[in-house]
DNA sequence: ATTAACTGCAACAGTCTTGTAGCGTTTTAT
DNA sequence: ATAAAACGCTACAAGACTGTTGCAGTTAAT
């Protein structure tokens, strides 16, 4: 099920396309080959010899997004590390691949595809991480731990949109998970 | 600046359009004016005939759609109510909105236009009823109100996508309301 | 009842996009 | 060095969508 080897400057090619086809899509879905083409620096027909349809186009996309995804939450240690240190590296992690991939990631996948797999997994993990985190008492012991990790997707998702986008990483992770654990009420006297 | 008023049978098929219009086009958004026309249940030519563009159909259901949110924030009295009664309150009614309205809620304004006025005004009323939520208490006296309107827009669009996505608005409000205050965290012992 | 507005239908021109094919040139692999 | 692979370029066919026009029939307003 493997294709042929791809020449050097084919790869190259191939991943040029698929970073110039993200950075237009994102900006506009409805954007033409022809502009994807012209962001690669390369002729449309070079696209259509790698990827018959539009849409090939967009499933070589989000299977590199999500392998990227994943790679960054592995990149977390999210099985040694300590959970909430694990948690914060993830977070970070992902909020940089969500930056480059935004639009291949918000492709919904189609059900019985590869990539649909990849996103359970990874959706697995998560609940995995966040199980160990409730063990730990930081999360409560009777949340449903589905919601939660919609949650963290949710607070991920929307710190990509405002003002502070661009800002430090680390700074934006942090915000989230305090959101995430701690909500908007008030703190504990003691904790403050 | 008004436009003459239509005769009877225009209005409801403009109605009927905009309506229409949502239900395809939150579908696929790249669905053809053609199939617009066919779920409304009238000519195409019908739909040019009161809109010009493709944008300026999309731009009407923008209006549309954001009237609809302004109302559903008003109807939770705002301003007179207790300040969590009138949230949760709001929060329903923004659900049922968005559920109804949820392309045309999630096009981009055009930054002068009137749809982004609106928009901006929604955000105010939100963060003035946050601000006086703060005041009682129930909010941290030192927490960022704009983050925290972001957050509960993202927790409210989040709400619309999962399994439960069709239960009880009531239910859902208070999940909402409840992850937004007290995040995931343990719950304090006293509180239990 | 009469008028004006509205609708459906059919047809049309114009544009954009997609996908394919051929050919000469450049790059890579061995 | 040589052969295979890859690329750019041009051209073409096919289809889809948009927006407009004209006309005949229907509906609402006065």
């Amino acid at each position: 099920m493997t294709t042929k080897p791809l020449r050097a400057d084919a790869e190259r090619s191939v991943r040029t396309i698929l970073e110039a086809a993200e950075r237009v899509l994102s900006d506009n879905p409805a954007a033409s080959m022809e502009q994807v083409a012209e962001a690669a620096g390369v002729a449309r027909t070079t696209i259509h010899r790698r990827f018959a349809n539009r849409q090939a186009l967009v499933d070589a996309m989000a299977a590199t997004a999500v392998r990227h995804l994943s790679e960054a939450i592995e990149a977390g240690r999210p099985e040694t590390a300590p959970p909430l240190v694990a948690l914060h590296q993830i977070t970070v992690n992902v909020l940089r691949t969500k930056v480059s991939w935004a639009f291949a990631l918000g492709q919904p996948a189609a059900p019985g595809s590869v990539v649909a797999g990849m996103q359970q997994r990874v959706a697995y993990r998560c609940l995995e991480l966040f199980g160990r985190i409730r063990d730990l008492g930081v999360l409560d012991a009777e949340v449903d731990l589905e919601w939660t990790r919609r949650v963290y997707y949710a607070l991920i998702g929307e710190s990509l949109h405002g003002d502070d986008a661009g800002a430090d990483p680390d700074v934006l992770a942090g915000r989230i998970i305090d959101t995430l654990l701690r909500g908007a009420g008030p703190r504990r006297p003691e904790t403050r």
